[in-house]
RNA sequence: GCCGGCGUAGCUCAGCGGCAGAGCAGCGCACUCGUAAUGCGCAGGCCAUGGGUUCAAGUCCCAUCGCCGGCUCCA
């Protein structure tokens, strides 16, 4: 028991949504909250004191206003899982003896922990480290949070033998207040807050296995991290899984092999392969790109993929890409293969005069373009070795900057949303490393932000994370498991129209240099589709669906009207196929779902004398009877609109 | 590129020193069927590639290639 002088002096608290408190002076927030019952206090993970997040036993020294902070509030649940990391690398540290600790926070989702150990740890051993952080939890042991000095800690972790800590400490900047958190025979460096004991964490399981470099620098020792995730309620750790089950049923690699769209092979590692069906996508995506593109006044070129070296060098890419670039030779001259399509069109651009009355001039190109990655990155579509930008440059004069801007911006937004996606906004601004002055930047600047403002958008602010030639803006797209993906993005460039001197005539007669804006909307055709895949989870819209109808007759007897019915809607440029072989209609049904085929046309008797076809919708099941004539129209005009009038038959 | 794991039939996987297997898909035959799997039969393999250990190697060891989970990087 602490002895107070003060026992009597008394503190105001005003505790959010509970209302006014009265206790002693130095009363803990956990008493606090003990006083005050009810779920929220229940749930207390820690507590926001005049808006800094402290730990529960935190005593209270002064009239405050107190937020209780719980798992459904992003911080709290950082907080948890947080605490759920320490819990693993102490279970790791009783498990093995020579291990160094690296760091350990929390992530989306759940939280991670680096280590270095002697052997490498194989997967089996999760298990048993689950089972010790299962203990540990039963044993319920209390945080304590401590404050030492640097020499205090420097000496701490040296004895220990925690050299990664000890540079962590070294690091601090000299005014840091350094914090150690112990839970029985545990301790660690930690700044906290944590939860108040190791009991209150209920549902903590540990995920995978990784390297990961120390600091992430590809030069420092590579540790192995651990992965886990931590829940409040066992339920809610099910559904968590259960999501992680769904993206995995969803993943573009597997559906593009069930549903035959594309495939890899080990003689081009990273370069795909598209099949029929995955052609079909591609070709719609293009024909909605072009239709659009051309109704916003974009003329479409075509570039080479392989230009001279010294092409190269006088765009920068041979100083600044050249280890992502491949190289060939012709006639004893270099050669690269385009890794970016820019410079293509810059010779466009300089083949020809322009007024300033010619301005914008937007030139697009579905360019293929080839980029050597390391081999540990190649993600199936998601990350490759060769893919096709829906790539546009604008070249325009400085005070068409805004417009265009909000020009590609309305474009963006017209292509999201036929797919569904929603999406968020970041600014990147000037970083460390660029060129140009500093009122080219302020006004590049100044112009996205107009832009974003007048319209309304909300954004974020990557502060220098822009391009070394200009501030970009990027589109996150948010697919339907609420990831996200950066895909399309804005970039101005004024450092490329300098490098390759394009100029335009003015209304003085003069040259004047444009400026150029960078920008794509699907990103790469490859990675779009990956998404669209995940997305839509296999199941495409009619406008793209690879196989849009398939004719079931029920016996061989229809097979000639079958064919009839499938000849009339190809007719009309619908994709139809026919299952003639000798199955059984229920059979044929069920391929077809799992094709997710959009319709399925069961011909039988009834259907033939009467000139119709009985339409089986791969979401609603068997809808009756319809006129052949009747449904093709019907078809088309779904067709053509793209879905974006969903009807219900 | 780095760390860890994995490569067996078109696909999903079993076999883990002693004769290379199953289900689905494919092909053939029979069945002619009304809204998510008809039956029978037949094929299908340099067990990723190259080397090694062993009387004997999908199985153990080494190397290479590819893939998977991450790190780094990025459309």
């Amino acid at each position: 028991m602490e002895k107070n002088f003060d026992i009597d002096e008394k503190i105001k608290v005003q505790l959010a949504g509970r209302g006014r408190f009265e206790v002693p002076l130095g009363t803990t927030i956990a008493a606090l909250l003990e006083q005050a019952g009810g779920q929220t206090a229940r749930e207390a993970i820690a507590a926001r004191l005049d808006g800094k997040v402290v730990d529960l036993c935190t005593p209270l020294q002064e009239d405050v206003a107190l937020e209780v902070l719980t798992f459904d509030d992003s911080k709290g649940a950082d907080i948890y899982r947080h605490t759920a990391s320490h819990v693993l690398a102490q279970a790791v540290k009783r498990l093995y003896g020579n291990v160094r600790l690296g760091i350990g926070p929390a992530i989306e989702d759940g939280f991670y922990y680096d280590f270095h150990f002697d052997e490498p740890l194989s997967p089996e051993e999760l298990a048993k480290i689950e089972a010790e952080i299962e203990k540990i939890i039963k044993e319920d042991l209390p945080l304590e949070r401590e404050e030492l000095s640097r020499a205090e800690a420097l000496r701490f972790f040296r004895e220990n033998g925690e050299t990664y800590k000890v540079e962590l400490v070294e690091d601090l900047p000299t005014d840091a207040v350094i914090s150690c958190y112990r839970q029985g025979d545990f301790v660690d460096l930690c700044a906290g807050p944590h939860l108040a004991s190791t009991g209150q964490l209920k549902s903590v399981k540990l995920l995978n296995l990784a390297g990961a470099y120390w600091r992430g620098d590809e030069n420092r020792p590579m540790l192995q991290r651990i992965y886990g995730t931590a829940f409040p309620r066992k339920k809610m750790l099910d559904e968590y899984l259960l999501r992680l089950e769904e993206a995995k049923k969803r993943d573009h690699r597997k559906l593009g092999r069930e549903l035959d769209l594309f495939s890899f092979h080990e003689e081009g590692p990273g370069f795909p392969f598209f099949h029929p069906r995955g052609m079909i996508i591609r070709r719609e995506l293009e024909r909605f790109w072009r239709e659009e593109h051309q109704r916003a006044g974009y003329l479409e070129i075509q570039t080479p993929v392989i230009l001279n070296r010294q092409l190269w060098e006088q765009s920068g890419h041979w100083d600044h890409y050249q280890e992502n670039m491949y190289f060939t030779k012709i006639d004893e001259g270099d050669y690269a293969v385009k890794p970016m399509n820019c410079p293509g069109a810059m010779l466009v651009y300089k083949s020809g005069m322009y007024s300033y009355r010619d301005l914008p001039l937007r030139l697009a190109e579905m360019g293929l373009v080839h980029r050597h990655e390391k081999s540990g990155t190649l993600h199936g579509l998601m990350r490759v070795r060769s893919f096709t930008q829906d790539d546009a440059h604008i070249f325009m004069l400085p005070e068409q900057i805004e417009e265009e801007v909000a020009g590609v911006m309305q474009l963006v937004d017209k292509f999201y949303r036929v797919f569904g996606f929603t999406y968020h906004v970041e600014l990147s601004t000037r970083p460390e490393k660029s060129m140009g002055s500093d009122e080219m930047w302020e006004r590049a600047t100044a112009a996205l932000h107009a832009v974003l403002r007048n319209k309304g958008i909300p954004f974020k602010i990557n502060e220098g994370d822009g391009s070394f030639y200009g501030p970009k803006i990027d589109f996150h797209l948010r697919d339907v498991l609420g990831r996200t993906w950066q895909c399309g993005t804005i970039q101005l460039d004024f450092q490329m129209p300098e490098k390759f001197n394009l100029v335009y005539i003015g209304a003085d007669g003069q040259k004047h240099r444009p400026v150029m804006i960078h920008r794509v909307i699907y990103g790469s055709l490859e990675r779009f589709i990956a998404q669209l895949i995940e997305h839509y989870g296999g199941v495409f819209p009619l406008w793209l669906a690879p196989v849009q109808a398939v004719v079931i007759p029920i016996t061989e007897r229809q097979h000639r009207y079958a064919r009839e019915v499938q000849a009339c809607l190809q007719r009309d440029g619908i994709r139809v196929s026919l299952d003639d072989r000798s199955e059984k209609m229920g059979y044929k049904i069920r391929e077809a779902q799992l094709l997710k085929i959009p319709y399925m046309l069961v011909t039988g008797e009834k259907e033939e004398s009467s000139g119709s076809v009985a339409v089986r919708r791969r979401e609603t099941g068997d809808m009756g009877p319809v006129a052949l004539d009747v449904f093709r129209e019907k078809l088309k005009a779904r067709i053509a609109t793209r879905g974006e009038e969903e009807e219900s038959n």
